[in-house]
DNA sequence: ACCTACTTGTTGCGAGTGCAACTACATTCG
DNA sequence: CGAATGTAGTTGCACTCGCAACAAGTAGGT
């Protein structure tokens, strides 16, 4: 429980800080950020509307209003998808990747003075230990309960 | 970086499925539940609003809103603060206890499945080093540089 | 005492988000 | 083929938050 209130504080106080960092830097901030670093990590640097959604923590609708943002600041651009044609394709604009540039050394150095200086030599289990909570928390509800014996909690599982 | 992106990905699943429980519950949603128990932890069970706002990662003017919401709901009331004419104590009414006893136990039950469990026997690791996280990134900017020396990169400790 | 500077908490406003409803398209089944 | 069901993305609405401006009160200097 203390780890837990450790993680939110933790989370809550750095954030606040890289996001200070990156505005001060006259960035955008982390949720474009992390759309950008999410295309540009994809196969050929373009994903669907709904793979972004489900790299990022976030609401359909939520997402749509953010790329339209980010797509009138021309740093990605909606491109229509040959084979599915409700969907679109997001793709980073000449812009964007220079964006993407300017901004990760900003983002790397505030990760490594806010998060990692502090955690040390400690890094490796910190990161493979959050990596399984990341895992585990990914499934919302899948109705069949494959997984409704392990803690007394059923109800919390997803039922 | 990997061990960042590992926080904020668990962190954004585990807060996402501990409020979706706390929601199935009938409960209120973390706000809530940390401003009841942070001023059921102080020590008269009350707290200064300025206080409050220093424990949560909150601004002045969303705190007061949200202490709006919460005393309508009954769980916490304003009481003018001897002392100081313009200060308010923030205290529990018999239904805000009522309400944290209710909702403790599907908190806590909602931490171990979504988190402690997961973390293992590292939980003690993760919890000092992102303590430490916490403390580090807990100054926002104190004019005179004491720290402008550790990293390189000067301009993101606060100058 | 009085004036200035700071602190505490509230409010107008704009920005960002999620839910539910919607359109457009795809897929499956009769 | 044609209807029913599911999926992709957008939009109306309400809600929450932070910033800047504000009223009320305190603290310090002359």
């Amino acid at each position: 429980m203390a780890a837990w209130l450790a993680l939110l504080a933790a989370h809550a106080r750095a954030t606040d800080r890289l996001e200070a960092a990156l505005t001060d830097a006259a960035l955008p901030g982390l949720a474009w950020f992390d759309v950008l670093a999410t295309i540009h990590r994809a196969d050929e640097q373009r994903l669907r509307h709904y793979e972004l959604a489900s790299e990022m923590v976030m609401s359909r609708s939520g997402l749509s209003r953010l790329v339209d943002r980010i797509e009138a600041a021309g740093l990605i651009e909606r491109q229509s998808c040959p084979s599915d044609r409700r969907g679109q394709h997001l793709a980073l604009t000449a812009a964007g990747r220079e964006m993407l540039e300017r901004a990760w050394p900003v983002y790397e150095a505030g990760v490594s003075a806010f998060f990692s200086a502090h955690v040390g030599d400690d890094v490796d289990v910190v990161a493979s230990a959050l990596r399984r909570v990341e895992e585990a928390c990914r499934t919302p509800a899948p109705p069949c309960g494959e997984s409704a014996e392990a803690s007394g909690a059923a109800v919390l599982t997803g039922a």
